[in-house]
RNA sequence: GGACACGUGGUGUAACUUGGAUAGCAUGCCGGCUUGCGGAGCCGUUGGUUGCGGGUUCAAAUCCCGCCGUGUCCGCCA
């Protein structure tokens, strides 16, 4: 039996409701089932109070024409009776209307500590998600570019999510849109002619650059007409244009993914702008809406000769209407990116062609779209998570409206939009097409941040006197420097916008990354010291009576609740929960081993190897959540 | 004009969806700790009228209403 803090919340919750129900059967019978007011009750309260508590008895208190005091205490001695013999609850007891649960420390250490080993990698994974697929879409960086810090936290947002929902046992799938049809494209082609790579930079890097130069000479000579027709040429099958552009944005993909991969990002599939006009889904979705009788072709006014759709909210012209397709025949993006969502959702009843891609550093294969291949098995899944900007709320709206209107209003319910805010720089902005990223020395790039982190950790390794191999000082540092950046980003909630600063960024002190990993690490070596290895805990026989009520329960109870943070962080789509988790993790492991030695802990030696252990495999789970490597020593 | 997001100690943030006990954590400042299982550490002190004003409630950072500030979006751009 697992035995965790949801299973205990489970039973308080039912044995409350259960009691509450013959107590004050009356109040009840107006009330109807209490069962979510119960659960909502419940929190977990400082520690001196207990370890769970419920605050029911101030609701019940009018119902029940009672005072709160007096309810809780009913309450509280009426379910001292259920206590089982078991001894997970020790005691309950009610305090100034509160109802406060104690666990027995022994009990309830046993079956945690006990699970953590059997379950080990898999502890606090969840079954909430089975049999249910998601896609998940990041970063979509437009082939023009390096990614700087703003992709950069898209990508790890949508890494750490894939990586939790996964362990939530949802089947993933994690997709990456690449659009190498648009503007950004069309103005590369027009003023990249036969320019040849200079130095060794990187293609991404480079086309980044010649990008800003373009822009300004397009602005100079007034080229917007000629790029407009590149545009059009672009999209017509077969054409030199059409070729040439995915050559340039298939090139430029496969530098932007060795950023990826330097982060430990990697993804199933990805999709081609110019393979969802290419293998016709677009005319397919055009005809689905035309049916329906959503769309629109009016045969006046502005829109004359438009394929549009109505829309609930009016713009500030009091225009209720979307162009779909434009009165020259071209899809606009929204089209296309509706006629793709209905992919995502299997709603076309056609698909695209695949061929792979490439081998990902993992071993995985990456596949991508195209217009000769084989059929996959991508697509068609129940949700739909988008990790996009903030800015493109509107947009994603949209699709949510549409869908519905078109009867699909349980895939408009699945189709999350994680709105992240933007990275912002002191000074300036990160636009591509002025070049805000560019810097001096250095970049504001994914590429350059690593490197500037790893000179960073690097030193820092380089004078460690715990590292034995200092053969391995490369890796570790890139791993530490991966930590820091990785915690960083995901620490603060997706909506949040955020300022990037160098100083503040290099500072080691303020990421919370290597401080968990430098707990693992002591955690790491002593169980090394300790002779302990996984397998033979049992050996030890650990006697869990000498768990106290201190540092070392606290620290007990924490772990025993990975699984419901876990849940609630897939439930929200919100890593920086796993994150902060992870710091009040190690802070109570530092503050339990400063005060209760373990090798020199005598009669209590196993059962603290026994919390040591498990506190090391669920800062290890939790790190793989973030995508945060652990290493021995550091 | 409309819609949305954000506003919490000096700084960065958590708790807001589901109202509960003294608003949690980090960082900074100040002070202390090392013959001790790893000092990238630990302990302590300082610092908040939760943007402002009303309302609902036994109880409001949390819910409602009205403001203020910051930002974003509303195109036959992508």
């Amino acid at each position: 039996m697992e035995v965790n803090s949801l299973e205990v919340r489970r039973h308080f919750v039912n044995d409350l409701s259960e009691t509450i129900s013959t107590t004050y059967s009356e109040a009840c019978k107006e009330w109807g089932t209490m069962q979510v007011d119960i659960e909502n009750s419940i929190v977990i309260p400082k520690e001196e109070k207990g370890d769970f508590s419920s605050s029911i008895s101030f609701a019940l208190a009018k119902r029940a024409k009672n005072s709160p005091m007096k309810i809780a205490d009913e309450l509280a001695k009426a379910l001292s009776k259920t206590i089982e013999k078991n001894g997970v609850v020790k005691k309950i007891i009610s305090e100034s209307g509160y109802i406060n649960i104690w666990l027995g420390e022994a009990v309830y250490g046993k079956y945690v500590i006990d699970s953590v080993i059997k379950e080990g990698a898999g502890y606090s994974n969840s079954e909430r998600g089975k049999g249910k697929s998601v896609i998940l879409e990041y970063p979509s960086v437009n082939p023009n570019k390096p990614w700087h810090i703003g992709h950069l936290r898209n990508a790890l947002l949508g890494d750490s999510i894939s990586r939790i929902m996964k362990a939530c046992s949802y089947k993933t799938e994690r997709e990456d849109y690449i659009d190498d049809l648009g503007l950004q494209m069309a103005e590369i082609l027009w003023g990249l002619k036969d320019a040849k790579v200079k130095g060794r930079k990187k293609y991404d890097q480079f086309l980044g650059e010649e990008y800003v130069r373009i822009n300004k000479e397009i602005e100079e000579k007034k080229a917007e007409g000629e790029i407009t027709s590149i545009l059009k040429r672009m999209e017509e099958k077969e054409s030199k244009e059409s070729k040439e552009v995915r050559k340039i944005a298939e090139r430029s993909v496969r530098a932007q993914y060795e950023t990826a991969f330097s982060y430990g990002i990697y993804h199933d599939v990805m999709v081609w702008e110019s393979d969802i006009l290419s293998n016709e889904l677009l005319k397919l979705a055009m005809e689905l809406l035309a049916k329906k009788k959503i769309s629109k072709m009016p045969k006046e006014g502005k829109y004359e000769g438009c394929t549009v759709i109505e829309t609930n909210d009016a713009d500030e012209n009091g225009e209720k209407v979307k162009v779909f397709i434009r009165s020259n025949g071209v899809a606009t993006y929204i089209a296309k990116d509706f006629a793709f969502h209905l992919w995502k959702f299997g709603l076309l009843g056609a698909g695209f062609k695949y061929s792979k891609f490439m081998e990902q550093p993992d071993g995985s294969a990456l596949y991508s779209t195209s217009k000769e291949g084989e059929k996959l098995d991508f697509g068609g899944v129940g949700i739909v998570v988008n990790i996009i900007g903030s800015e493109q709320r509107y947009p994603q709206g949209v699709l949510r409206e549409v869908l519905k209107s078109m009867g699909m209003a349980k895939e408009a319910e699945s189709l999350v939009h994680i709105a992240y805010g933007e990275v912002g720089v002191k000074d300036g902005t990160l636009s591509g097409r002025t070049g805000g990223w560019l810097g001096e020395g250095r970049n504001l790039t994914a590429d350059d941040l690593l490197k500037e982190m790893q000179k960073k950790t690097l030193e820092i390794v380089k004078n460690s006197e715990k590292i034995k191999e200092h053969a391995n000082e490369e890796e570790i540092a890139k791993k530490v420097a991966l930590s820091a950046i990785k915690f960083e980003f995901l620490r603060i909630t997706p909506e949040k916008k955020v300022t990037f600063e160098w100083e503040k960024a290099l500072d080691l002190s303020a990421n919370s990354g290597p401080y968990c990993m430098y707990m693992y690490a002591r955690a790491s070596r002593i169980l090394e010291k300790s002779g302990s290895q996984q397998g033979n805990l049992k050996l030890k026989e650990p006697d869990y009576e000498r768990i106290t009520r201190g540092p070392d329960f606290e620290l007990i109870k924490l772990i025993g609740s990975a699984q419901e943070r876990l849940e609630k962080a897939c439930a929200e789509y919100r890593p920086d929960m796993l994150a902060d988790y992870l710091i009040e993790l190690s802070l109570r492991f530092s503050s339990f081993y400063e005060k209760m030695p373990v090798l020199k802990g005598e009669e209590s030696k196993a059962i603290r190897i026994g919390i040591v252990l498990a506190t090391r495999q669920v800062l290890y789970n939790m790190m793989s959540l973030l995508g945060i490597q652990t290493v021995e020593q550091m």
